[in-house]
DNA sequence: GTATTATTGAAACGAACGTTCGATAAGGAT
DNA sequence: ATCCTTATCGAACGTTCGTTTCAATAATAC
């Protein structure tokens, strides 16, 4: 009698649920700044009842940050597998990477905020498996920018700063980004794209093409 | 006989040296996951000694972000103060703003992530304070890239936006920066400038001037 | 030499923390 | 009808938190 139209069980709905909600919470408050019972009262479930679904308030952070991750990085790899023949040129992969994260980032943003403030947070084996998710999503990046750097003979491009610079530029949005006021993500995708392919000198009046 | 040379007693000395040790336990362990008695543990004062000298943890961190605030946005006008006549134009003011900024970032690394991951943990007088320092330091950078907009009629940029980006690519320096095998202050600040002003595609051969 | 300033150790405050326990239902299986 | 599993709860555990109090000293200034 809890709700009028009841979802057939499945495993783990409920832990969504929460997931969803600790989220809003870890955004809002930080992850050392939320508190279990900030959670509880977000979510309507009581304390013991949400460690019934998960170990640790530290597991929930992992949880947040693999899943969003993972998500990440499969629909950069889905949205790169997409380009075929002739159109397959490393900036036009790097621009479709630059498009896929901002994107993503602006659509989840408060998961996203999640995981760029608490990047340092999670401890031992949490700690290693999320690094290593990122570290293919830094390679994945670096690899087209190294293959951009040969194709056009970039010499003094070191592309470990680039990259860095590039992510800096993306994961800072959630500082600054007022979705009433600011671009949207594919402006703002688009914005960066230039920015950092030709950078703010390049914003004349230039025809496309 | 605490110690053999004794400073000549100066109001704040002894607060100077517990803003240094705050400053490494904020930077290491987060605002709310570093308590006063880890402070206390590493300044070598007792619990009830330190309050004798702050009010709240609190004002650790505001005394923190201001400081360090207020020194970079005084250096980075003495900087562009000292840029004199033909080679005052905007390009060249910029480039010495990102070079203060970075340089600052990399000599006070510390104290600048606690300023850069800790931007939104202060409350009410405390938040207003340094939020207004903060936007006078960014009117500062977005002014200058709004001349060189208009010096070089560069109609489709965004200098707010990139304004931004020029942000995140330095503040989020402190997330991979190694001072073992990343360039340092002056050749970061020199790649990032290419970065912002030419972009990777202008990172080819082409000669200095 | 006395007054003021700076500091300590120890204890305690109430509040909040992450987490656990034991009880209690509800539902399907036997 | 009973048993087992799943899901949920209120209450409590032990710990740590930021902060204060207090009496007792050192060190410094006048």
């Amino acid at each position: 009698m809890t709700e009028i139209t009841q979802v057939k069980h499945s495993a783990g709905a409920k832990l969504d649920h929460i997931l969803a909600c600790a989220t809003q919470v870890f955004c809002e408050k930080g992850y050392e700044g939320a508190s279990i019972r900030d959670l509880s009262r977000l979510s309507g479930v009581s304390l013991s009842g949400l460690y019934y679904h998960f170990e640790s308030k530290e597991e929930l952070l992992y949880l947040i940050q693999k899943h969003c991750f993972t998500t990440l990085i499969e629909r950069a790899q889905e949205r790169l597998s997409q380009i075929t023949g002739d159109e397959s040129n490393p900036e036009a992969r790097l621009r479709a990477f630059i498009h896929n994260h901002v994107g993503y980032f602006l659509q989840n943003s408060e998961a996203m905020k999640v995981l760029s403030h608490e990047s340092d947070t999670l401890t031992e084996q949490y700690a290693d498996e999320v690094a290593e998710i990122k570290r293919a999503y830094y390679h994945l990046c670096r690899g087209i920018l190294d293959e951009l750097k040969q194709e056009r003979n970039l010499k003094r491009l070191d592309t470990r700063v680039a990259v860095m610079g590039l992510f800096g530029m993306m994961n800072w949005i959630y500082t600054w980004h007022n979705a009433d006021l600011d671009p949207d993500a594919e402006q703002l995708a688009e914005h960066m794209s230039e920015m950092f392919f030709s950078g703010v000198l390049g914003a004349g009046g230039r025809k496309k093409e």
